[in-house]
RNA sequence: GGUCCCGUAGCCGAGUGGUUAGGCAACGGAUUGCAAAUCCGUUUACCCCAGUUCGAUUCUGGGCGGGACCUCCA
């Protein structure tokens, strides 16, 4: 089945066509290693990673890139006065840039583990692509389509008929709507830095370009350089924050294609911003959550990834703590299923004879139309619990269980927020003496000693642990 | 001011020109010594006003409300 992308360059759905058949190309705009990675920045990266997922499962084969941005990305975009966020962390920490960054990229990447990440195959960093940025900042120089002022080079945006192309953005209102200073040294307001020249930032390089002055590379041009290195001039999909459109998707366009002379990207994908109770989240406002705070109010990196998933990236999506109880109750209806399923596999539970043929087909084709469908999450988990209260209703024989459970794993292999197949029975896992209750809860129980029997559930609810009666018995698990 | 998106039952959130989304919560039932867990069932919504139509929540126009980007931020 063909699948189906929201192209934010033609603003229309288009079919994923990788330039090269079976082999699909994404490149995804990282995180700015300045600060502590906030659930905001892991709903766009999560939409990638299930994006990633379902293009796998749909046997196709992919390289992904992640950049992680260590300088160059001001605090106002290459206007007079921008500060590097690097130089202004490290100016309120105490830190050195290079330090902030080592930190930041650290926490990043554990984030990345504790939400159930695929790796993306490569996460350069922009401070080792000076030099191939420099190459392209040297070409874009001799087409004449970059200038260079006080050793500042800039690209001559009036140079590029199609800029604006991707964010509709023309020309009088940006500078109507400039609301900040005017650097006299641009021929445009619009033209952007590709390289600067600052005495006093931390990090510095010899110009990688023919004619230039020590200095610290723009933005923008990181992307286009570790995009170019890995995956040729032309990509298949570049993804980011719907706030990366402009200005920072629109000047790599520009640069890249007026380097290249080809078009750079065949479907621009953008993530919608996430609010939190209703509002806007913001590091201005200050009403953001990263994923430590989440994570240290006791959920798991399960459910938070649950709930950044479930909402289709286009659509934003609102943030709750209720919102992450519902996805603990929601993903433990799944899991428990799947364990009974385990149980009647395994044989601890007595077989149907239901072989699940048709529910299992039926789940899987709905499964992979909605989501090629533009990457409709929301449906997709639709059919998961659709299919969960037909295994409920059903009485699975054991090659219907393991119909069932397969399908539940390829369900779990794309989207990653339910976890691995449950285990059949985790009364193993349990501490001796607890397990040791049982047979007495079970005498005092025949013995109609039911004051017994409850101080013994009371007992072992304490101790963090819950009794599960069944018809083949009483086990404990995890509370 | 410019560009764009959205407004669905208690809450979150799909979708559709006429037929039950799904999750959470609530309630009823099954089960249980009582519970827990689980299962079954119930709760019939689509901002307002016009228009198109046999019929609109779904299309068109207007209004109201909320949000996003243009500025920190994915």
């Amino acid at each position: 089945m063909p699948i189906r992308l929201h192209n934010s360059l033609t603003r229309s759905l288009q079919e994923l066509q990788p330039l090269v058949p079976g082999h699909v190309t994404m490149y995804h705009c990282g995180p700015t290693v300045y600060s502590s990675p906030h659930i905001g920045n892991f709903r766009s990266f999560l939409f990638a990673d299930v994006l990633r997922r379902f293009v796998e499962d749909q046997g196709l084969r992919t390289t992904q890139v992640m950049n992680v941005t260590d300088v160059g990305h001001l605090t106002l975009d290459d206007v007079e006065g921008g500060e590097d966020k690097m130089e202004a962390a490290s100016r309120k920490t105490g830190m050195t840039a290079w330090d902030i960054a080592k930190k930041y990229e650290a926490e990043f990447h554990d984030c990345q583990r504790k939400l159930h990440f695929r790796l993306p195959h490569h996460m350069p960093r922009a401070t080792e692509f000076v030099p191939q940025m420099g190459r392209i900042i040297d070409d874009l120089l001799q087409k004449g389509v970059a200038y260079q002022t006080n050793g500042n080079v800039y690209f001559e945006v009036a140079k590029f008929a199609e800029y604006g192309k991707l964010s509709g953005k023309v020309l009088d209102e940006l500078e109507s709507g400039a609301r900040v200073a005017v650097n006299e040294e641009k021929k445009d307001p619009r033209d952007f830095a590709l390289w600067k020249v600052d005495p006093k930032h931390q990090m510095q390089w010899d110009a990688p370009f023919r004619g230039g002055v020590r200095g610290f590379p723009g933005w923008h041009i990181e992307c286009s350089a570790m995009s170019m290195h890995y995956l040729g001039p032309q990509i298949d999909i570049h993804t980011g924050g719907e706030d990366n459109m402009f200005p920072h998707h629109e000047c790599e366009i520009a640069q890249t294609e007026a380097h290249t002379h080809k078009q750079f990207v065949s479907i621009w994908m953008h993530a919608r911003h996430l609010l939190v109770d209703g509002k806007k989240m913001s590091k201005s406002v200050g009403n953001f959550f990263t994923v430590e705070d989440v994570l240290a109010k006791g959920y798991s990196g399960l459910e938070l990834r649950y709930t950044l998933i479930r909402v289709q990236y286009r659509q934003s999506l609102n943030f709750t703590l209720a919102g992450l109880d519902e996805a603990r109750a929601a993903i433990g209806r799944v899991q428990q299923c799947r364990q009974k399923l385990v149980r009647v596999r395994d044989g601890l539970d007595r077989a149907g004879p239901d072989d699940m043929a048709a529910a299992t087909s039926s789940a899987n084709e709905r499964f992979t139309a909605v989501l090629s469908d533009d990457l409709n999450v929301s449906e997709a988990l639709a059919v998961v619990f659709d299919f969960v209260g037909a295994c409920n209703k059903a009485a699975a024989s054991v090659v219907g269980a393991k119909a069932a459970l397969a399908a539940f794993a390829r369900f779990e292999d794309v989207l990653g927020c339910f976890g691995g197949e449950p285990k059949a029975d985790v009364t193993s896992d349990a501490p001796a003496e607890l397990l040791a209750l049982l047979p007495l809860r079970k005498a005092a129980k025949q013995a109609k000693d039911f004051a017994t029997a409850d101080r013994i559930r009371d007992q072992v609810a304490a101790a963090g642990w819950k009794i599960v009666d069944t018809a083949s018995g009483a086990r404990l698990e995890k509370a």
